[in-house]
This record gives structure tokens, C-alpha cells and sequence, in this order.
DNA sequence: GTCTATATTTCGATAGAC
DNA sequence: GTCTATCGAAATATAGAC
């Protein structure tokens, strides 16, 4: 193979390693304190750099977070896509099925999970801003509409609604549980879920 | 009577109008955009006053949001003093009841629930730089605690966090179903939330 | 009680050296 | 790729007139 003559550095390399950190540090603080009252400053302290360096990698700080918003899109693209095509009747069917798939990634990517869920007017703001975030396929957007749609009866939406709910506030809130493992909290979910989404009237 | 000597105009005067109307304005705009998001500039001109008129009502911009959660605890206070004395497991036993009771304050105070909720970590943050918020009987130390307590069984904490996420989610979502008044919302969340504590295992 | 005017601070962002 | 130095904007907060 010949040498690599790309004056650029290679790509997967220090650099990027660098922005890996920095989204690291940056879900830790947005998740410790909030976005807006996380400074650029404080980031790159913990980091061991300076604010400059930031800039380097990211043009703005509205940046860092939305790309934090990319990275939770990236982890849930699968379950988005069977939901692609699908009208909404057929994701209530689907409704149990996602819920369980909801709980295994929100426990896999907690961090990332909290800080989407807890900026987001930040988030929105953005996106009301010109930056588009995908704008169609947006999971929230969605979700939505699926909320809003008469078709539906109301009772069922309520409860997709609140099995959302119940499943978030259960993993987020996860470590208070002091004792119980990461495994049983989310077997213990599994069933709360169930027990929501199951109404009253549905065929046993 | 002898006729008003005191300097000072009288308590519940204009004043005290122009106070309620600032909190009520904050509150508009907390919701919408975040505690962080807002300025005092943007809270004085929706007002129709000056930014230093705030500055006479209050000290501090912390103030007005500090203002806002004295004002839910004033609201849950009913609630929270039946608790008193208690111990973990006889709250336990009354979760259902009280699942019911907040319920009902949500819905009554939806915008003033919603403001405390979307802005916890501002809130803990003035408590941690000195600003005692009660400090004993704040509702959600004690509600941290619960969820802690080993003495009881595991799958009852899960849903007793489950039963809050899941009433807090469905009351959130609010109007997005465009259709149903608040009482069919209620109604259905209260039946949510009886699924959501009564547990596999329980005498029926 | 509300105003005008301004002080003070902090933050996001940029320029340019190394 | 990271640094020093700094800019400009916006925010909180204050001083003092009315």
C-alpha cells in the first residue's frame, strides 16, 4: 500500500480523540448543572485546556450540544427505522415492543439520554432558530403527533404518554435505588411498563 | 378606628398587585423558554415596566424563581404535613392517596409545577451556595430518601418513582391531546397511576 | 414605585503567535 | 492543535432623579 500522503491529519486520530473528550466533559458538567449554566470556560478547565481549544473543534457551544443530540439519534436509528412507514395505528401495536427496546438504551446511554431530556428548550430553541435537527424525522416530533392524533383512543395515548413517563423517571432516577443492580432496575421497569400500557378492557 | 398612621403603604396595595403580576409574567416565560433563557430585560418589557421596577420587588433574579418554588411548597404544604411524623413505611401505605392528591394540586398549578420541575438543577443550585430552601422538609429530599430507604422492598420503590414520572408525563403533555378536558386527563392518570403502585403480588 | 443611566461581570467568540 | 490576549454583546445589578 503506498505511504499516505493526505496532508490532513488521519482521520480516528489524536484529533478526534480530543473531541471525544470533550463531549465526555461536557455531558458530565450539561448533566451536573444544566447547559446554560455550563461555561466554556468550565469545560475546558476540567479538560486541562483552554477555551480556544474548544473552538478548534467545535464552532460554537450551541454545537457541542446539538452534536450530543446527533450521537442520541445515532443510538435509537435502528428502532426509528422500523418505525419507518408505519402509520401510527400500527406503532401503538408496536407500543409494548418499543417500550422494552426504550428501556435497554436508555440504560445503555443514560448520561446521554438525561442531558437531551433535561435541555430541551435549549434544544428546540435551536431548531427554531434556522438549525434544523433533522426536521421530519425528529423521534420528539413524532412522538408528538402520535400524542395529538384523534384516531387514537384517548385512554391509549394517555398511557403510551405515561409509560414513557414512568420509564424514564424509573432510570433517571437509577442510583438512588442504593443497593439493586443496573439489571434488576430495569427488569422491575420492564414490568411497570407492561402493567401501563396494558389497559383495562385489552383481551388478556 | 384611628386613621392610618403607618408610613409604609398599606400590605396588599398596588404594590403587592405589581409583585403578583412580575411573578406571574416569569412564570409565562419560565415555562417557555427556561429560568436561564430569560432576562429580566424580556420579564420588564412583556410587563410593560422597567428592568430596575423588578430590582424594587425583588433583590435578585434568583429571587423571583426562589419565589415561585416557596410558592409550590405553599401549595403542597396540606399535603406534606399529613406526612409528618410518619415514617417510610406508613408512606408507603398512603401512596395511593397521596398519588391522587397530587394529581389534583398538578392539575390546579400545572404552570407553577411545571417551572419547578424544568428547572430543579437551578433551584439545587442556590441551595448548595448557601440559600437554605427549607432545608429539612424539602418535598424532594425527602421523596430522594424514600427511594433510598432499604427497608423497603425494592419493586415498591421502582414504582412509586414510576407512579410520579408517569402522572408528572401525562399531566405535562397537557394539551397535546388536543381533545379531552383536564378531567378526562385526570381521571385516566389517576387510573394509570392505581396500575403503576397497585403491584403483581398484591391482595386485590 | 418607577424611571434613566450606568456600573460590573461574564460569556461566547475571534485573531494571531507558536 | 493549543496557546495568549482581547473583543463585543448581553446580562445582572446599582445609583440616583422624579
Amino acid at each position: 500500500m503506498a505511504p499516505n500522503t493526505d496532508q490532513r491529519p488521519r482521520p480516528e486520530r489524536r484529533g478526534d480523540e480530543t473531541r471525544e473528550r470533550i463531549l465526555d466533559v461536557a455531558v458530565e458538567l450539561f448533566n451536573e448543572q444544566g447547559y446554560e449554566r455550563t461555561s466554556l470556560r468550565q469545560i475546558a478547565e476540567r479538560l486541562g485546556v483552554t477555551k480556544a481549544a474548544l473552538y478548534y473543534h467545535f464552532k460554537s457551544k450551541e454545537d457541542i450540544l446539538l452534536e450530543l443530540h446527533l450521537r442520541l439519534h445515532a443510538v435509537g436509528r435502528d428502532a426509528l427505522e422500523q418505525l419507518e412507514g408505519l402509520d401510527d395505528e400500527a406503532v401503538v401495536a408496536a407500543w409494548p415492543s418499543l417500550l422494552d427496546t426504550l428501556i435497554e438504551l436508555l440504560l445503555a446511554n443514560r448520561d446521554l439520554f438525561l442531558v437531551n431530556q433535561r435541555n430541551r428548550k435549549a434544544l428546540q430553541a435551536f431548531a427554531e432558530d434556522g438549525r434544523h435537527v433533522d426536521a421530519g424525522q425528529d423521534i420528539e416530533a413524532r412522538f408528538g403527533r402520535l400524542l395529538a392524533d384523534p384516531k387514537i383512543p384517548l385512554e391509549r395515548r394517555v398511557r403510551m404518554a405515561a409509560s414513557v413517563g414512568a420509564v424514564v423517571a424509573t432510570l433517571a432516577a437509577g442510583e438512588v435505588f442504593g443497593d439493586a443492580t443496573a439489571d434488576d432496575v430495569a427488569r422491575l421497569a420492564r414490568g411497570v411498563a407492561r402493567d401501563v400500557v396494558r389497559q383495562p378492557g385489552d383481551a388478556l
